[in-house]
DNA sequence: ATTATCTATAGATCTATAGATAATGC
DNA sequence: ATTATCTATAGATCTATAGATAATGC
């Protein structure tokens, strides 16, 4: 093999290392990084110890390369924020995203929540290298379009947290909200949600 | 000893398991149930492992022991809201308490979460016993308040929901909220969720 | 030939106990 | 006398490796 060149991983390695990673999703966002074992790692994805460890190099591994995946994932709707946009409109438009994203993705909520809650000991660096720029790019638009009398004066940024903590709720407490509201509620608290940001934020 | 007579506890016992509580709220905040070692908990609290296990029958019962506690805790704030107090104060006062919870009880914030966040393995049956029908109850006099046109129509049970999220958020993700908007904004969150629900509920 | 997988187990970490000693309260 | 504490360590659990075997791709 020439120097430098990279090996291509082949369509098996590919794959169980996806299925390995789906499976580490479910064992570390239902039990935290110490309390999922590589024997709860083996049973999810259908292989043993030794193999998983074939593709990772340990346990620590597999959860540093989920978190950093989920990075991406997670600043994705923010970004979508557009400047451009009517800024009411892209203010829900974004609280809707986020709520989609606990419905769809509540694993990986819990997996963000569960990290960040112990002081982000390895999403840390990922906060301040990716997430603030954003945040404070995002914020600077928010502010704009407050300054030009679009959106009800408030800070930008409790405005963001706001967003985050109420939608990202619904997953993260997903057990409390079922226990007190009976279904699922997840139509509801759309409406609600839509209501609360609309009256904040109109002029 | 007489037939069913309780053993009183010495005054060093009772200190020495405030003593160990203590430093277990901090540990397991910090590293979760798992995540939490003896030794930790021992360093911690300045005393050795086997005297720990002298106090409790294992990590588990002082697990369960704080989670217990929080629980009453962790009601209190609701359980002041007055039926017949005036609703909109009533609303934010119980936004104000909240807030003090989540600057004052930050660690018992994140140890909830945690037990929430994984399904809240231990917790369960006190949501269902304790917290459900005081929750049920409130969101009674919420929409009794919204029925007789004093509120803003909204469903009780989200509104709940979120003054629980926006304000627990910054105990909960305080690092996040450290990290996006610098300094501590405990000040600009309270004027910001002051705002949020007094628009939200104004009729 | 290389890649992928397994069983068996070594080594590390963690919980809990055995057994001895010191401190406290009648 | 009882309560509180310690050192030393047994036993359990968990991570990771050794070494052999099966499956895949030139």
């Amino acid at each position: 093999m020439p120097d430098g060149a990279a090996k291509k991983p082949s369509r098996i390695h590919q794959r169980t290392r996806h299925l390995i990673l789906d499976a580490a999703l479910a064992v570390f966002s239902a039990h935290g990084s110490r309390g999922a074992t590589l024997d709860q790692l083996a049973e999810a994805a259908g292989l043993s110890k030794p193999n998983i460890l074939y593709y990772f190099s340990g346990k620590e591994e597999i959860h540093v390369t989920l978190l950093n995946q989920l990075m991406e994932t997670w600043l994705d709707p923010l970004e979508e924020m557009d400047a451009d946009g009517d800024p009411m409109t892209e203010q829900l438009a974004y609280v809707h995203r986020k709520l989609d994203m606990a419905r769809d993705l509540p694993r990986e909520s819990r997996l963000f929540a569960g990290e960040i809650l112990q002081g982000a000991p390895r999403m840390h660096p990922h906060l301040v290298a990716d997430l603030k720029p954003l945040f404070d790019e995002k914020c600077g638009v928010i502010q704009g379009w407050v300054d030009a009398g679009k959106l009800a004066p408030i800070d930008p940024r409790h405005l963001i947290f706001s967003i985050w903590s109420t939608t990202q709720h619904y997953a993260d407490f997903d057990v409390q909200v079922r226990v007190l509201s009976g279904d699922t509620p997840l139509e509801g608290a759309r409406r609600y949600l839509d209501t609360l940001f609309r009256r904040m934020l109109s002029v």
